[in-house]
RNA sequence: GGGGGCGUAGCUCAGUCGGGAGAGCGCUUGGCUCGCAUUCAAGAGGUCAGGGGUUCGAAUCCCCUCGUCUCCA
């Protein structure tokens, strides 16, 4: 056996695989691409699938790639095994419609018995049942004895509707100590002794809604080996976690909680756990993804906070994840050399995502706290599932804490209940999901798509596919929706934020509207619109045009995107980076990470670096090279950029160098004019600004000057004087209310004096009612507070008329109150008369009504009411 | 996509049953003091996130929107 790194070990895979002809290709972003139906790349076959049901061509028919796959499915596995994992690397090769069983056996067997040098009598290799071809081929071409072949019923690959076919898998022996020790420990056994390496899938079958199966024309091949078991193989070591794929992790965690590796399973496991964790919460940011409370966002925080978590079951209180980061970027550095570019950013978000963390587990706490002083008062032991849950559901606090937290305290936590609180959430969000809208791409596997081809100049092409909802047909017709494939377009497709070319297409027989042009994932571009006249068959010669005033208006709003990405590093830092973007011909709306608001200074100063750039007339030039040219070059390269042969940059002098795909003004001075509209936030540490460009930035400041106008023609002014005189008028206007509030204290001591002069005595205690004017509540209850003032025992009783309505209140002393005035209960009173309601404290209380016509007849029944109160 | 919480003065937050918008810190001014720390007093500061509804009356109840936190998928 050869002992091998990891880096050693996915090379040579790779290189193998490459001597057999396939094409190395870079592992995809975790972010699928074209996959609303896909949170993350969870295999290396999935970035595969177009392929694989054929509707899409490889750009070769044999692929070899290490794949970064994300499973958060079994996470509560992690750290508890020896090799579950949420991050890992698959090794795969493919192959669509080449080689099948035959060569994929036998390679698999070169590479692990020659390459890797595992001794061929402790491999073992199973099948399926029916599978006597694969078993051919192992016990004859291999020569391997036929009681090491396997035969099980469960080696069927399939998911719904679809390719699938039978697999089989080779598993190495790795001893009776590392075995469960039971008679029947076989293959198969859920103890470690047997491990499997590599799955090799043999796609043969395309099984229909009612589960008929066909043989397909065009077999595949779809293998996978994880790169970290094999690792764990190759280096002799009991887990994966001991390999130096992921070990240097466990030897910086154990520095900074101060505990030793293999001291207890307790503290193993969470050191396992952040290893594996600290991995995959790199490489999700590096591929763009950001901590979130949605989709993969959320997977990531999740992750993140629970190896948080682990850190502090060790005692570590403190953020430790950040230094983990530059661990990850080194054992990352070779294969994945874009982690330890970026890592001064990876290492900002993961620590305020920390910090965010801790600030919700500091709420919890506190709230728990309160629940075991209510526990404690009430003598019971037992926090009930509901406050458990909600604590956990709406306050985010682990509920494993919370157990802990209540045994310190000998109490417990109702689980059952939390449990069935937390089964019905599940539910709830279970019935609530619909089935997510499945992007049907359209057959084009009896379509040659390797021909068409994209020339900007082009005036006029011949039709090549039609299609009508999804489906490939012979023409369209008049007030159709349709989509036509051209053999030559000189329609840009929508990409990279930007939106497709409009414009017409026009048959001998018929015309189209473009209103949109979008490309499929192997780059055909199709345009989608509506058939205006007559008919579009397959086959006909077209002309086309563009709509090239819209496609001008997009082009400067997309050029403006770049300046303004590169403006905004300069005035707000390096850690900007693009989390996304649209461009259209109307405005462009660019998100980017920073993790405060912009200033209005800060917006000034981006939106001044723009322009000085455009008055400045740079030319905008596009270079084809490849991606580690480009990046030489010192071109900005975004998350989850693609991979290829070529790639564009667009330069813009000294000013701005970004890899783009998209049409681009070719100066700076055609962008005309920039200007920002907006800037709002998207989430944590996201932030968006939109802006507008052209003849968009000329209305966006006229339709401003408009109101700036029109506001001053109302107060009389010119515009460049309209701030001084907002001033004064504002000045003004406070002055007069601080008069007319004066004015009305004046009056209404004289209408206390008046009321006063109206006093009954009923038992020692005063009455005082009358009708005021006082045009709000507030007066009223002014008026009011005077004339009780001036009582020693009473009630005071008072009502205004307020427009259509009215309004009452009483206010009573405490000695009244003490006598039995309610003032709630004769307001009451009136506002019954009054046709309306009230209520209040004893000793105040408001009222209204919709009758101002019975304002007097309303204060005499509270006044009555009030009389009756007097004990 | 679905559920829950939160949004009140510059900041941290209280606001009970629908009935008078508050506290602490900070800020301004003044007093005590040779001066400073301190302290005392007065004052400024509010679109109760925004919009709609119910009601005589809404920070408070209902609906919608936005922001933010959180759980589920």
């Amino acid at each position: 056996m050869i002992i091998l790194t990891g880096n050693e070990l996915r090379k040579k895979f790779l290189q193998f695989f490459a001597s057999k002809n396939h094409l190395v290709l870079p592992s995809y972003s975790l972010i699928p691409e074209d996959d609303p139906t896909l949170l993350m790349i969870g295999a290396g076959m999935a970035p595969f699938k177009p392929f694989f049901t054929g509707k899409m061509k490889p750009p070769q028919p044999r692929i070899v790639t290490s794949q970064k796959c994300v499973r958060t499915g079994d996470i509560e596995n992690v750290g508890r095994t020896a090799r579950h994992h949420t991050f890992f690397e698959m090794l795969g090769n493919f192959s669509f419609g080449d080689y099948f069983k035959k060569e994929a056996i036998a390679w698999a067997w070169e590479f692990v018995t020659e390459h890797l040098g595992l001794p061929e009598d402790k491999l073992w290799i199973t099948i399926h049942t029916k599978d006597d071809e694969a078993f051919e081929i192992w016990h004859k071409d291999i020569g391997l004895p036929a009681d090491r072949i396997i035969r099980m019923e469960d080696n069927f690959w399939e998911i719904g509707p679809g390719p699938c076919g039978p697999c089989s898998e080779l598993y190495i022996d790795l001893g009776e100590d590392r075995g469960c020790g039971k008679p029947d420990c076989a293959v198969g056994c859920n103890c470690d002794r047997y491990l499997e390496i590599w799955n090799l899938v043999f796609t043969q079958f395309d099984r229909d809604e009612a589960g008929n199966y066909t043989p397909l024309a065009k077999k595949n091949i779809d293998t996978g080996a994880g790169l970290e078991r094999i690792a764990s193989v190759l280096q002799n070591k009991r887990s994966n976690f001991e390999t130096d794929l992921l070990f240097p992790i466990i030897e910086r965690t154990c520095r900074v909680a101060g505990v030793a590796y293999g001291q207890s399973e307790k503290t193993d496991v969470s050191l396992k756990v952040i290893a594996d964790h600290a991995r995959s919460l790199t490489v999700m940011i590096a591929d763009g993804i950001l901590p979130s409370n949605e989709g993969r966002g959320y997977v990531l925080r999740r992750v993140l906070r629970r190896a948080v978590r682990h850190g502090r079951l060790m005692g570590v209180d403190k953020p430790f994840l950040a230094d983990l980061v530059d661990v990850v970027a080194d054992i990352f550095a070779e294969p994945y050399p874009d982690i330890s570019e970026k890592r001064a950013f990876l290492k900002k978000v993961v620590q305020l995502e920390e910090e965010r963390f801790n600030a919700t587990l500091l709420q919890g706490i506190e709230l728990l706290n309160k629940h075991i002083q209510d526990l404690k008062a009430a003598g019971r032991q037992t926090l009930d599932g509901g406050s458990a849950f909600k604590l956990y559901d709406t306050f985010g606090f682990p509920w494993e804490l919370t157990q802990e937290i209540l045994a310190e305290q000998d109490m417990t936590l109702d689980k059952q209940a939390f449990d069935a609180a937390m089964n019905e959430q599940r539910e709830r969000a279970r019935a609530a999901r619909q089935e997510n809208e499945r992007i049907e791409l359209p057959d084009l596997s009896g379509v040659v798509t390797g021909t068409l081809r994209a020339d900007a100049q082009a005036d006029a092409g011949r039709v090549v596919v039609a299609l009508k909802g999804g489906q490939v047909v012979d023409e369209v017709h008049d007030g159709e929706e349709a989509a036509i494939i051209l053999d030559v377009t000189p329609f840009y497709a929508e990409g990279g934020g930007q939106v497709g070319d409009a414009g017409r297409i026009v048959g001998p027989l018929g015309k189209m509207t473009v209103n949109g042009t979008r490309k499929l994932p192997d780059g055909t571009i199709y345009h989608i619109g509506h058939v205006i006249e007559g008919v579009l068959k397959t086959g006909d010669a077209v002309k086309v045009t563009i709509d090239s005033r819209r496609r001008m208006a997009t082009a400067r709003n997309h050029t403006a995107t770049h300046l303004m990405h590169a403006a905004l590093k300069k005035v707000l830092g390096s850690h900007v980076n693009q989390a996304g973007s649209l461009v259209e011909p109307d405005r462009l709306r660019f998100d980017f990470s920073h993790f405060s608001p912009v200033s209005a200074e800060e917006l000034a100063e981006v939106e001044r670096l723009v322009n000085r750039a455009i008055f400045d007339n740079i030319p905008v030039g596009v270079i084809e090279t490849t991606l580690d040219l480009a990046k030489e070059m010192g071109a900005m390269a975004l998350f989850g950029e693609k991979y290829g042969d070529k790639v564009r940059v667009i330069v813009a002098g000294d000013f701005s160098k970004e890899l783009c795909g998209g049409t681009h003004v070719g100066s700076t001075a055609e962008i005309g004019l920039f200007k920002i509209v907006s800037e709002t936030s998207v989430g944590a540490g996201l932030r968006r600004i939109e802006a507008v460009t052209g003849s968009g930035a000329l209305e966006y400041i006229n339709s401003r000057e408009k109101a700036l106008v029109t506001a001053a023609e109302l107060l009389k002014t010119r515009p460049e004087e309209l701030v001084a005189k907002v001033e004064a008028l504002t000045a003004e206007l406070k002055e007069a209310g601080q008069a007319l509030a004066t004015a009305n204290t004046k009056l209404a001591k004289f209408a206390v004096q008046d009321i006063l002069s109206a006093m009954q005595t009923v038992g020692g205690v005063q009455l005082v009612s009358g009708q005021v004017a006082a045009g709000e509540m507030d007066d009223l209850r002014g008026i009011a507070d005077m004339v009780r003032d001036k009582l020693s025992c009473g009630v005071v009783i008072l009502g205004a008329v307020s427009g259509e309505k009215v309004n009452f209140v009483a206010m009573a002393t405490a000695s009244a109150v003490a006598r039995g005035i309610h003032s709630g209960n004769i307001v009451k009173a009136a506002a019954t008369v009054a046709g309306g309601g009230g209520g209040g404290r004893p000793d105040m209380a408001q009222a209204g009504g919709k009758l101002p016509e019975k304002i007097n007849e309303a204060i005499a029944a509270a006044l009555e009411t009030a009389k009756g109160q007097v004990k």
